[in-house]
DNA sequence: TTGAAAGCGCTAACAG
DNA sequence: CTGTTAGCGCTTTCAA
């Protein structure tokens, strides 16, 4: 067992309380006496017992972080930004990778409550109004990233609609005249949060509507568009195909090769996200950036603010840019 | 604040003891009163504090686990694999990620340490008698993986210097006789822990020496092969360039394509890790595969089976292959 | 400047 | 079967 605060009032021959002050730099320990106890402790190599202090003080200078995934590098930079911002302040960072799983997301926030985080970061699964008043019943400062779960609490992120719409305006100055979305199912939108996708699809469509002949665009699931892609007309009409994320840009790009469609001379391609990955892809593809360290940053900050009792702005909206590629 | 035990053993007018029993599924409290206070508990929405059972039991069901980047998509699929199987056998984990920064491992170390982690699987920076002795003062089951730090504490991964000599073999076998080694600079290895990257060049010198002819093999460090690559003579003889992980191979490439250098025609290429992401890649780089996840899985089992006070062998090595790919 | 004591929420040992 | 108690290590308040 490690050595605790009573062991070192006891060979300093003190009471605990002087301990105590001594080794948090409180006033009322004189000098000498702080010294010493110091100098013990070190000696000692004694090491506070962060369980009990955060029993004590009721703080833990900790925050849960729940991810639906790390799959996809955007992911990966932002546990590692929100760890780094975190840790620049203090704090350390309880993360829970969920895999999507409701169950499995609900236990770890309960888990992590139970350990007594000061607050929450959330990109979240689940969604829905008994989550809402679950998360409420936590007491906790909450703030959300990625999926918007209610009005209720600050969220971080880009503005994705506006995005995709901005896409679609770059695909249309680019002379093309069709437009092929592909992004996943949103058939169980009313059971799994899938705000981001949900909002990329409206500015997608609404982009299409304002700028393109009408019905000049069509929407593909991902589990359908490999058999859908076979049956489009490239011919006919300048078509480019717009991806709800890089990972399908990709597959889709491997897909055409596949059959022997060219692209760009056949179809056009954008992708969403910018990862790192697509500098090492022939042709470059034309994609939207954001930063998202910059968002885990700004959560970060935003959660930290609100635990020291700030007031902290309801929308942190963080700025994208298109770029531009070969393939379009 | 939330709900207690004391607080239900009041309501309940019961005593304490009979809440702890009741809640524990322990003998000693009547089916009558036991379910008054699962009712009761339950209607209050009552969460155990788990940092006061931590202080009181002098157990967290936490475990510590300490890696150095998550940059590379095998780290990932290990993150995510040690959290999975923890939550299997109830574990949670608490993950640094300290960027190979050797101050803040040592620092979050200790953090985890002193908020009683019964345990840490780590993937470390730091090497050397000093630091191995700072974990053995830690008093606690440490299991390793991706880098040695001694033959103290029991280690998980695959055999890198076998797997090189392998990948020697390989690209000897497809008719190369001459083959140009990337990998990083491991002027740090006395300081950094760098175990992996050495354990595979002296895999990759031994198949040389083995399997070409003398001289026939050249060490290219990261940040010089884009220069050093330029001079190279492809010509001459069968050249093939092997990389010490995918990444390199994939920056290699991309070079090579610029220079108007052909894979496989001009020089052959292999990399290392087998990344997902080189499905997308055309040509199809020849790699070697192994199962990160598995890494992951087998050293927490390994870790949660110390703390359980079992016997765990000291070595456990996971089986890797060779992939062959177009670019050799 | 110092010391003593109560308490954070829970567990575990012992008594009734 | 049930209640009481001490204690985990630290903080904090109140007295001295």
């Amino acid at each position: 067992m490690g050595i605790t605060t009573k062991d070192i009032a006891r060979i300093c021959g003190i009471s605990l309380g002087s301990v105590n002050r001594a080794l948090h730099n409180k006033p009322g320990v004189s000098t000498a006496t702080k010294e010493k106890i110091l100098r013990v402790s070190r000696e000692l190599g004694y090491r506070p017992h962060l369980l009990a202090r955060s029993l004590a003080t009721g703080k833990s200078m900790t925050v849960g972080l729940i991810m639906a995934t790390l799959k996809h590098p955007a992911h990966v930079q932002m546990a590692t930004s929100f760890m780094e911002q975190a840790r620049s302040r203090g704090y350390f960072v309880h993360l829970s990778v969920t895999n999507n799983d409701k169950k499995t997301e609900l236990a770890d926030i309960e888990r992590l409550a139970s350990l007594n985080v000061d607050g929450f970061i959330l990109v979240a699964t689940n969604k829905g109004r008994d989550f809402g008043q679950y998360l409420t019943s936590l007491e906790k400062p909450i703030v959300t990233t990625g999926n918007v779960i209610s009005g209720k609490w600050p969220f971080v992120g880009i503005d994705e609609k506006q995005a995709t719409y901005e896409a679609v305006q770059f695909i249309a100055s680019r002379g093309y005249s069709r437009i092929v979305y592909v992004n996943p199912s949103l058939s169980k939108r009313k059971i799994y949060n899938m705000y981001s996708f949900e909002q990329r699809l409206l500015g997608f469509k609404q982009g299409a509507r304002d700028l393109l002949d009408q019905n000049n665009y069509k929407v593909l699931l991902k589990d359908e568009y490999l058999d859908q892609l076979n049956i489009l007309d490239y011919g006919k009409e300048r078509t480019a195909i717009m991806c709800a994320g890089d990972f399908y840009a990709l597959e889709v790009l491997a897909h055409l090769r596949s059959q022997g469609v060219k692209v760009p001379a056949d179809v056009g391609l954008m992708g969403f996200g910018n990862i790192d990955f697509l500098r090492f892809v022939k042709p470059s593809i034309a994609t939207v950036d954001f930063h998202a360290g910059e968002i885990a940053s700004k959560a970060m900050n935003c959660l930290l603010n609100k635990i020291s009792g700030e007031k902290v702005p309801l929308h942190t909206i963080i700025p994208h840019r298109i770029i531009p590629g070969e393939t379009l």
